[in-house]
DNA sequence: TTGAAAGCGCTAACAG
DNA sequence: CTGTTAGCGCTTTCAA
């Protein structure tokens, strides 16, 4: 009849010792494997069994504090949604991650207040991954948090995803497969929210550079307006000037269309328009959106395996090859 | 020139202390704005002065360990992609949260093995939103590990989410736009993504619903395959027998326009269409797609609400009414 | 093979 | 007004 008035307390492991006639110090090293221990097969079974019955889970501050180790990894995201692209990515890290034991989670951090440092005094992760370099000061915060394995690292340099091929070589593939097709003189379409302009910009420069490796001119960069009607504005500006147009995703590319449409103009006639991400909505356009999809698990796997390197004292490899981007051909280019 | 060899140690509130010639209590009182504690001003901007100095953070298995309470709040999300719907929740969410002092971090559950518990054990977290109902066990786990802030609370009821107003609103809503433009015999194009059935069921029962309401008969389900031919399929299965349909989202309806496009079927004449959740895409599909809207920010709040009201012991009150949800109505239906 | 005990960093009751 | 102290639950040496 009376039911406990509180939350019943946490079982702990001192609870499993006494129902099972131990002592803590062997339940401890039963329910860690702790090698070099010879404990008779009998008393295992028997922790094992009372551990269970009595549903007992071990104290993540108490691990925590007592090891100085957590298993928690962090992604800290952009504010700026997020799609398949990035979803498959964590999906598959998280994966590798937690054959390491360790769990992932996301934050998602806007970049402007202290959130970070709460961040980490919140969670104490063991690793974190960011999807944009951290700032000198971030970083100095995660160093006085004790975390060890922090991507990108310090140096930016072909690591600081910005600048990356992950970033880069989408527009140099944009742009390497549009002069493919004989075009000579190319736009970039950036994105209108400025929360992406830096994304923006790196895949431009991306598109920029392959244009200067063929000797081509420097492509037009025009920001695209997501409305119908300032995306044709945009257009029209290009008139004769541009033959094909690297958009900075898909959406801006069925805006770009979706102008195009408005002016009477179709791709790839009268200008090829090549999209990124492969987002559902690609291949339902009119045209068919040709886009560059991304192998995002497989970049996810290797994120996951850079960290678990660095946190093993290694230092952490990342490369982003060209080998996990390619073009998607549809008829819009 | 001798760098340090390790990782430096981490900064405590001892060495605050000492360095302030202080006691770690004192130390404590002020980083932690204890009530009821007479300070003088000197000490207290001295201590702040020291900590700042030295780069002290507070560690936070040791809080958590001594206050028993953390600091962490974890949304559990599904493993199906995730949209602008989502992030602008989370978004929001987090910042409610984080005026209360909470940390938000997501994790993406797929659902099949004991993720949860490893969650649980490796987070500590004070609160737990989920995006379905949590089974008896993932409840029982969540109850021995001391989580007192739970959402959707155990009773099955509108609380459920896959079954609530925000879920099954959608369907009814869908449904009840196609019954005021004159619409009699619906269809309802369910998701291809085994991941997303429930989901599906859930917002075709609304419309089920709406359909029951207004004396019609009920609306057929079809799955559709996200493939331009098998869409077609689908579509002239339908033949006579339907005049309007409500699409599980714009992805499902995109893809059902380009199905009806390949069958010389157009939107709304021969078949009217509405999607959902308002994806960037849907604006600039031909015909423009009719969509419905979530505020899902202030959902997002709402639920950050709900949970603080939990963790402060009193019953979480969730409740998603039709103000949050609302047709943005374009060309296609 | 198992038990006793120290201590991780922090907070808060209790002394002084 | 400030210092001393007792643990929170856990791991891990060291002894028995």
């Amino acid at each position: 009849m009376s039911d406990n008035k509180k939350t019943t307390r946490r079982v702990t492991s001192v609870d499993v010792a006494r129902e099972a006639g131990l002592s803590r110090a062997t339940v401890s090293f039963v329910l860690n494997n702790t090698p070099n221990q010879s404990i008779p097969q009998a008393t295992r079974e028997r922790v094992l069994e009372v551990a269970a019955r009595l549903g007992y889970t071990p104290y993540a501050p108490a691990r925590t504090l007592r090891s100085g180790r957590s298993d928690v990894a962090v992604f800290v995201l952009p504010d700026w949604p997020q799609g398949h692209t990035m979803a498959d990515l964590i999906d598959r890290a998280a994966q590798v991650l937690g054959e390491a034991g360790l769990t992932l989670v996301t934050h998602v951090h806007a970049g402007e207040d202290d959130g970070l440092a709460r961040l980490w005094s919140a969670l104490t992760p063991a690793a974190v991954f960011g999807m944009r370099p951290f700032t000198p000061q971030e970083r100095e915060s995660m160093r006085r948090a004790g975390i060890s394995a922090v991507l990108p690292p310090s140096q930016p340099s072909d690591h600081d995803l910005s600048t990356s091929f992950w970033i880069r070589g989408i527009g140099r593939l944009q742009a390497e497969y549009l002069i493919g097709k004989g075009h000579t003189r190319l736009a970039c379409a950036l994105p209108d929210d400025p929360r992406l302009a830096a994304l923006g910009r790196g895949r431009a420069e991306g598109a920029a550079q392959a244009c200067a490796d063929a000797g081509l001119p420097a492509p037009v960069m025009s920001t695209l307006p997501m409305e119908t009607a300032d995306a044709a504005g945009v257009v029209a500006s290009w008139r004769d000037a541009v033959t094909a147009v690297c958009a900075y995703n898909d959406d801006v590319a069925l805006a770009l269309l979706a102008g195009m449409r408005t002016l009477g103009l179709a791709a790839p006639g009268d200008l090829a328009v090549i999209g990124a991400d492969d987002i559902p909505a690609a291949r339902f356009a009119v045209p068919a959106l040709t886009t560059v999809a991304q192998e995002s698990g497989e970049m996810g796997a290797r994120i996951a395996r850079a960290l678990l390197a660095a946190l093993e004292g290694g230092s952490p490899e990342l490369d982003f090859l060209p080998d996990t981007v390619h073009v998607v051909e549809r008829e819009s280019a």
